[in-house]
DNA sequence: ATCCAGGCTCCTG
DNA sequence: CAGGAGCATGGA
């Protein structure tokens, strides 16, 4: 079945920039963009929707999807709910902005990036596998993997000559052996991890909706208590999948890096520096690293 | 060739 | 708890 509608975007919301930011990879496999038309493939229960997404006017995205034999109002429902979470459509900006302007380093970023919506990663599993995946490597490398990943394992369906791709199920991760993952070049650690996630998550010990209903510091120790997932990838998995805004992947090296460029420092900022620069940021530190992430990209 | 990359675990002191 | 070694492998 087929089906289009419209999605009602928030006051401050700039489409293109978001664009920019889901665009930032030509090794993205799991979404297209062609003439600022985003095309992807959702896994809702058996239906793998065809999913379109345009900007439509100032007030809304224009929605389109196909391929699926679920109830229409059902799709309808479930489609708006990802991609308001996908492109984190329900947060107001005002404040991160208030706060914003008060910063010298988040300031010009605010100005320069004023729509950019923190872009998430909705699928629990799809986060952990991402964070683990990008664990010490440089990003081109980590999208590689991924691409591997995806392409091997995932659900995949052909249109107009397309292969589109959804990542694969924790249960089809968990059955994979160490040696599968290292010929697509996995390191042991990191296939090791990212099968005993799958494991975990198959087996219902770990899931969105639970995770959700902790805080941010108990998640955040719930999820450390998983192998292969310290400080970083949980604050990177509550940043850009449970969505707490006060995550902050502080030992990011792009953020480091973004915030030595953005200070005009001849090194990296000592952990300690950081802490101290970002405390006026309170429960808007998830979106300051955005941002700060997003001024790593050029033109 | 050398250093770096969207770190983590495990071991010491 | 803080600090450091070892890991693993492509990119620039």
């Amino acid at each position: 079945m087929t089906t289009a509608f419209q999605l009602k975007t928030p006051p401050i919301f700039d489409y293109e920039a978001c664009l920019k930011f889901l665009g930032r990879s030509p090794l993205e496999c799991l979404f297209r963009i062609e003439d600022k038309t985003i095309k992807t493939l959702y896994p809702f229960g058996e239906d793998k929707i065809f999913v379109k997404i345009c900007q439509q006017n100032d007030t809304g995205l224009s929605i389109h999807c196909s391929g699926f034999n679920s109830d229409e109002s059902t799709v309808i429902e479930a489609v708006s709910q990802y991609i308001r979470q996908w492109l984190d459509l329900d947060t107001s900006l005002v404040d991160f902005y208030n706060v914003a302007k008060n910063s010298p380093v988040l300031a010009p970023l605010a100005k320069q990036f004023h729509g950019l919506r923190l872009i998430g990663i909705p699928s629990l599993f799809e986060s952990l596998s991402w964070s683990v995946i990008g664990q010490q490597i440089n990003l081109k490398f980590a999208y590689t993997i991924k691409k591997r990943l995806v392409e091997n394992y995932g659900y995949s369906v052909n249109i107009d000559n397309i292969n589109y791709y959804c990542f694969p199920e924790p249960e089809v991760v968990a059955g994979l052996t160490i040696d599968i993952l290292k010929a697509i070049q996995f390191s042991r650690q990191k296939a090791e991890y990212i099968i005993g996630i799958a494991q975990i998550m198959s087996k219902g010990q770990l899931t969105k909706s639970h995770l959700a209903q902790f805080s941010f510091d108990e998640a955040r120790k719930e999820l450390v208590k998983i192998k292969g997932v310290g400080n970083w990838s949980a604050n990177y998995v509550l940043m850009k999948c449970v969505r707490h805004p006060q995550a902050f992947p502080i030992e990011d090296v792009g953020l480091h890096n973004a915030l030595k460029f953005q200070l005009g420092l001849d090194k990296k900022p000592s952990i300690d520096t950081i802490k101290q620069l970002a405390e006026p940021w309170g429960n808007w530190k998830a979106y300051a690293t955005f941002y700060l992430w997003h001024s790593l990209l050029n033109g």
